[in-house]
RNA sequence: GGGGUCGUAGUUCAGUUUGGUUAGAACGCCGGCCUGUCACGCCGGAGGUCGCGAGUUCGAGUCUCGUCGGCCCCGCCA
């Protein structure tokens, strides 16, 4: 770079520049040349300023622009000059002027990019992961990493304002029971010992509670070695708190406070709060999923107690074997054509569904349907009510065991809305998700396991049903749900002992195994926990949802691909055979 | 573990249904011309193991099987 300094960024000059000796430094996004003159834009993190080589003002300077080329790395001073009449970009922060150059230095040249950086453009993941670095040069990526910094600054900000301690927690640290898969870390101090990378510091910040800190955050990574999804890495950032001497208005409290700000500051939107809530059995109940949109309607509507003894023997013998006949009454979809209606079928097929029976309400009420003849005047006036359907109604039904019932219709009630544009993404809907159950019975382990995780405190008022009826205890856990998506959750938490051990022993967890894998925990509960709770958020997701993405590798700088592997670094890799040695492992796949 | 979809020039894609001469387009790239463009324009040019491997066939980008990779989903995971 010589002597030469870097006096502006690239969206800082405007016609109050003008005349001023400037010097630019950034990457060439375009060249223009047109024989005589030869305009560059030139582009840095900031922006875009069009800089102008003229053979009549700088013959030599001129001449060496000729050989710029796109992504080449530059500096230039000049003088910054108002651009002709006519002749001003309104689409340039910087349109109004332009740098005529006087100094040109190449601080260096650049092969031709292996994918052109047009925000239009669609490339591949494969490429753009191989080349990130370019594929971050791009306006609407940076923009993302840049609100991803905008995010986290405001999250500390909003949590340092109301007397959080942002603590570090271990990397390196113990694998536990439960949960998903730990990704392991061998130790070469202690031959056949593991680490385990963290699913969450879920332990380490109760600890942090017995310690007295009071009130803690981390923006932190954790790490699940799971299948990846569009919304899952198998490391990805929770911003993750947990308060002492609270209950759970206290957690909807800095949750809503901190939502709130963050959106401010990110989207410039300001939010209604207090946040609606929603027991978990009237979530699935109205969406048949734990996480319900809310910004439309197509609720699902039961009619077990309705089909019970009807004529159609499929319904009445689902109902007869506890399963549930639940319905979607989608107005004025009656002209759905046979293939949408097969379509939908296979759709909700791929969620268990064995068949989605559907209904087109005709004049006065007349269905138009498959199993229509299956029912009687009587029954179908009955099933018609309870769906307020009217004439261009579809109606569709899924019956099955509960489970299948209601997430078959959840997902066609998203598949409906999709199909039929009523998701408004301007709309922000919060909901808290709360009552969710303690344990649920997992019939391939033939034992209850945590809904949320085995730290979570029963409501005090279910503690009696622990030994009866352990599937039947509500917690004190709740989810923070944006549009559909789960974005948080958390819980208040067992402080003391005996209960914790009571849980463990629900769960089919053995004193010894509890000792062994819990044990300092266990202890700590024993030396003055006091009663705390938290939550915990999917930084990444919230981030997918306030730049719109599809992705949340587009929120985050270097993603993994979904087989969880890094075509810029090309991890993971093997490794030297000495290097296996030294950690006692001896690799048998060879 | 399973289902779907894609893989052709540097990039994005057409061509695959119905196998048949030299595999096309746009953008990009290279060269030339051009003093007011901003997705500059005009003229010319180069550029392809059709992901990889087998098979069917006189002949495969096209059909079959396998395999690798990207993406989406189920299971899994909060």
């Amino acid at each position: 770079m010589g002597e030469l300094k870097r006096s502006h960024f690239c969206n800082d000059l405007s016609a109050e520049n003008v005349g001023e000796e400037v010097t630019l430094m950034g990457w060439v996004l375009r060249r223009r040349d047109h024989g005589g003159v030869i305009f560059i834009d030139l582009r840095d993190r900031w922006g875009i300023t069009q800089v102008v080589f003229n053979p009549e003002v700088e013959k030599e300077v001129h001449a060496k622009a000729h050989d710029l080329r796109s992504e080449w790395v530059l500096a230039v001073k000049g003088r910054v000059e108002r651009r002709p009449d006519d002749m001003e970009n309104p689409n340039l922060k910087t349109g109004e002027i332009e740098v005529l150059v006087s100094e040109l230095r190449i601080l260096n040249t650049s092969q031709t990019p292996p994918f052109p950086l047009d925000e239009e453009m669609e490339v591949s993941d494969n490429l753009r992961l191989k080349y990130r670095y370019m594929d971050l040069r791009r306006p609407g990526m940076a923009a993302n990493i840049i609100t991803r910094h905008n995010a986290t600054k405001a999250i500390r900000d909003y949590l340092n304002n109301n007397n959080f301690l942002e603590v570090e927690t271990p990397i390196l640290t113990k694998s536990t029971p439960e949960g998903a898969r730990d990704y392991l870390v061998p130790s070469r101090v202690n031959a056949g010992r593991f680490f385990a990378l963290p699913q969450s510091p879920q332990l380490f910040k109760q600890l942090l509670m017995v310690s007295g800190m009071d009130r803690y955050f981390q923006i932190v990574r954790c790490f699940r070695d799971e299948d990846l999804r569009a919304d899952r890495q198998p490391e990805f950032t929770q911003v993750d708190m947990e308060l002492s001497f609270i209950g759970e208005d206290d957690i909807y409290n800095v949750a809503e406070g901190m939502m709130s700000h963050l959106f401010k500051v990110t989207r410039g939107i300001d939010l209604d709060t207090p946040f609606a809530r929603m027991t978990y059995d009237e979530a699935i109940d109205r969406f048949g999923t734990d996480r319900p949109d809310t910004r439309f309607g197509l609720e699902l509507i039961s009619l077990t107690d309705t089909v019970r003894n009807c004529g159609f023997q499929v319904f009445r013998t689902v109902v007869e074997k506890g399963g549930l006949v639940k319905s979607i009454n989608a107005k004025k979809c009656a002209h759905f054509s046979r293939k949408d209606l097969d379509n939908l079928t296979e759709y909700v097929g791929q969620f268990g569904a064995k068949g989605l029976a559907w209904v087109k309400v005709k004049e006065e009420g007349e269905w138009q349907s498959p199993i229509a003849k299956f029912f009687t005047d009587e029954e179908r006036a009955d099933m018609s009510g309870v769906l307020q359907a009217e004439e261009g109604d579809l109606l569709f039904f899924v019956a099955d065991q509960p489970a299948i019932v209601n997430q078959a219709l959840a997902e066609l009630r998203l598949e409906l809305a999709r199909r039929l544009s009523l998701v408004n993404k301007e709309v922000f809907n919060f909901i808290w998700v709360t009552d969710f159950p303690l344990l649920e019975y997992d019939h391939d382990e033939k034992r209850h396991t945590a809904v949320h995780h085995p730290f979570t405190a029963p409501k005090e008022e279910d503690l009696g049903l622990l030994d009866t009826d352990p599937g039947q205890v509500r917690s004190r856990a709740y989810d923070m749900v944006l549009n559909g998506s789960e974005i948080g959750g958390g819980s208040i938490r067992i402080h003391q002992k005996q209960l914790q051990s009571k849980v463990f022993n629900a769960l089919g967890i053995s004193n010894e195994e509890a000792d062994e894998k819990f044990g300092f925990l266990l202890q700590a509960l024993e030396l003055g926990a006091p009663p705390h709770g938290g939550i915990a958020f999917g930084l990444d997701r919230l981030l997918m949802i306030i730049c719109e993405r599809e992705s949340i590798r587009d929120v985050i700088a270097f993603p993994k691909t979904q087989k969880a592997t890094c075509p810029l670094t090309d991890a993971p890799s093997s490794v030297a055979r000495k290097q296996l040695t030294e950690l006692y492992l001896r690799p048998d796949w060879e």
